[in-house]
DNA sequence: CGTATGTCAGCTGTACTGACATGT
DNA sequence: CACATGTCAGTACAGCTGACATAC
C-alpha cells in the first residue's frame, strides 16, 4: 500500500488526467455536426466494412454498457443508417449493419473532417508523434481492463 | 484543408476516444467519494490559494458558461465547502472562497483520483511505456491548446 | 443606455443501474 | 439452471440556451 511510486508513474497519472479532462471537452465542443450526436457518429464508423455486429458486441468495443449501446443504436434505426436482422445462428443476437445511407454518412464525416481530434493529428503531429499516440493508448488500454 | 486524413491520423483519434472514455470511467469510479462530482472537485481545486473569485471568472477559466458554473458552485455551497461574500468595490460581484472543510476536500479528493492511476502506471507498466505515455500526452496537450 | 454578473428554468447528450423477457 | 442478449424505465451528471433581475 505505501510502496514508493516511481516519479515517471506519479508524472504520467497527472498529466494523464489533465489531458483527458482538456481533451474530452473539446471533442465535446467540436463534435456538433448538425444531424447526429457524437456517440452515435463513433458508433456508426465502428460498423463500416463489417457483416453485422451485435448491440453488445459494439458496447464492448466502444467501452459502454450494452443499455447505453441500444439507446445510440435505437437512433441510428430511426434516422435510417443502420438496419437490424435476426442471427439465423443465435436467436438472442440482432445484427446490425449499414444502410447505403448509413454508408454515405460515414464517407460524408470522414470527408468533411468532422472529426476534430483526427483533423489536428493529421495536420499538427508528425507520423512519429501518431505512433507515439497509438503506442500509449495501447498501454493505457491494458491498465483499465481487470 | 482537404487533404485526406491518414490511416495514423484515423487510427489515433478512434483509440485516444475510446481510451479517454474508459479511462475517464475508472478514475471517476476510482475517486467517488460519495458525496460531490467530478466537476465539483475539478472547480474546487480552482479556488486553492485563491483570495476570491466569481463564477464568471470560475466559468471562463474551465471553459463553460457562467450559468453552468452557478449550478456547480451552488452544489459546493450546499455542501459547505465554499462560502460568498459580496465584493465591496463591486456590487454585482460575489466573491467565492474555500472553507476550512473545502480545503481538506481538496486535498483528499486529489489523493484518491491520483492514486488509482499512479499505482496502476507503476505495477503494471515498464518504465519505458511510461515514458510512452509521457511522450504521447506531451503531444496531445498541444493539440488541446489553440 | 449598453454591458457584466448572477440566478432560475428547461433542455440535450451521455451513460449509468435495475428489472425484466427471451434464447442458448 | 446459469449465462448472454436485448429492451425499457428511471436516474445522474455536465453542459447548453433563454429569460430575467440587478449593478456598473
Amino acid at each position: 500500500m505505501s510502496e514508493p511510486l516511481s516519479p515517471s508513474a506519479v508524472a504520467a497519472s497527472r498529466q494523464v488526467r489533465a489531458v483527458i479532462r482538456r481533451l474530452r471537452r473539446r471533442i465535446l465542443q467540436a463534435g456538433d455536426t448538425g444531424d447526429i450526436t457524437l456517440s452515435q457518429a463513433t458508433a456508426l464508423a465502428r460498423l463500416e466494412g463489417s457483416d453485422g455486429r451485435t448491440t453488445s458486441d459494439l458496447a464492448t468495443a466502444e467501452g459502454v454498457r450494452h443499455q447505453s449501446m441500444t439507446s445510440t443504436v435505437g437512433a441510428l434505426l430511426e434516422h435510417g443508417l443502420v438496419e437490424r436482422r435476426p442471427d439465423p445462428a443465435d436467436g438472442r443476437r440482432l445484427l446490425i449493419t449499414l444502410t447505403a445511407t448509413g454508408q454515405e454518412k460515414v464517407d460524408e464525416s470522414r470527408q468533411a473532417r468532422s472529426e476534430w481530434l483526427a483533423a489536428r493529428l493529421q495536420t499538427r503531429c508528425t507520423e512519429g508523434e501518431r505512433q507515439t499516440v497509438l503506442a500509449a493508448m495501447a498501454v493505457l488500454e491494458q491498465l483499465v481492463d481487470d
